[in-house]
DNA sequence: AAGCAAAGTGACCGAACGGTAACTTTATTC
DNA sequence: GAATAAAGTTACCGTTCGGTCACTTTGCTT
């Protein structure tokens, strides 16, 4: 229907396979039945589509953060002991396992997801912007949760005492690792699916108190 | 002096900033002071540069596992204990912290390796075979080298009981999770070191068996 | 139905690409 | 010092690139 949005829809699957310069304008416009001239009607240059799509999944991702700040314990409640830990859905030791599970499902799934994952990935290197935005996205925003999380856990005396950044890590990391295998591999999903499970599972075994 | 040598040089040089794509034989040819005409009297085709520079790091690749493997203890011997863990160099808890920090501060400052770990970060979408050297490298071995460690340390009763494979990544993932972080934000290093150390420290105080 | 703007077309531009050909320089060997 | 093979050069090949142009089609408005 909207031509503008199918061709930021085609140069993103084109860039995310093949990169930025392994991309030409008649490969974008081929597939959707157009000629490269017509592109040029809705997007000044190769360079806009390309930044378009950063900044429309920079909106998106905004908006899929602040959902998941929504579900997010207020951490300005300093009262917040185990009761009222096992509130929040997934807040609770039983609860993260399974939201980082189905977080990771979605993730590998979606294949918009999957797509600009795949494209800042290669595209890391390319300028600063880029590289602030991966490590901002795929490593920061996500420990900042995490640890935020763990924060509340450890003062709710849910889980043991400890760094709550280094835990994040600890936490998050393996996560990703599994999840860029899975990217390249989809050969092995099953066994990184596998893996992150087992390390969430265990995670949780290691740093759980026990009374 | 080699001409040939220099040529895959700055290729890799080239490779790891802009991509295949995004190097031109011009590109490479430049910088050395000679014709791109001339880069064809010692590769027949920049692809056959872009695989020579993949080989040739296999090979070195190759050559730093032996020589990890020295330094490994015989898996074979079943009767190791905790005085006998703690002759091998970095098997001690203590020991390992300053293994993982000399690993990481050498990958990080050695032009060769950065190089080539950015060239297979932006091209690791780029084949299967690619895709899974990444892996591979970056992954696998890795764990794998790890996992069998741990496995020696709690056979030791040195460290506490788990799943040494989930060890090794709960280990190793949040290592190179800050190790990419420092490649795309080089003025983020000392934060990144400074992880990387409470990381590790943290990680031994978590594991290791108290008496 | 006329008018009109948006969206499409094919033909074309200059530049850059990977790669080749014919020729020259360089260095070594006998 | 002539012969020779390797390594370099310039000029050029055909192709593709990003991008433009003049023109046509489409679809909506009045």
């Amino acid at each position: 229907m909207n031509t503008k949005e199918l061709i930021l829809e085609e140069a993103l699957k084109q860039f995310s396979q093949k990169g930025f310069d392994g991309t030409s304008m008649s490969d974008i416009a081929g597939p959707l039945g157009i000629s490269k001239a017509a592109l040029y009607k809705h997007f000044e240059s190769k360079q806009q589509i390309f930044d378009k799509i950063i900044e429309e999944s920079e909106e998106r991702y905004k908006d899929v953060l602040e959902k998941l700040s929504v579900h997010y314990p207020d951490s300005s409640n300093e009262k917040m002991n185990k009761k009222d830990v096992d509130i929040y859905s997934g807040i609770s030791a039983k609860g993260l396992c399974e939201n980082v599970l189905t977080f990771v499902r979605f993730s590998m799934s979606d294949e918009y997801s999957r797509q600009v994952r795949h494209m800042l990935t290669i595209s890391q290197f390319q300028s600063s912007k880029l590289s602030e935005m991966y490590t901002k996205r795929y490593v920061d925003a996500m420990l900042g949760y995490d640890e935020r999380l763990f924060e509340q856990l450890i003062k709710a005396g849910v889980i043991k005492n400890g760094n709550p950044k280094v835990l994040a890590a600890m936490f998050y990391a393996p996560v990703i690792m599994y999840m860029g295998m899975w990217d390249r591999e989809p050969k092995r999903a099953e066994e990184c699916e596998k893996a992150i499970k087992d390390h969430v599972e265990q995670f949780f075994l290691m740093t759980i108190n026990r009374e």
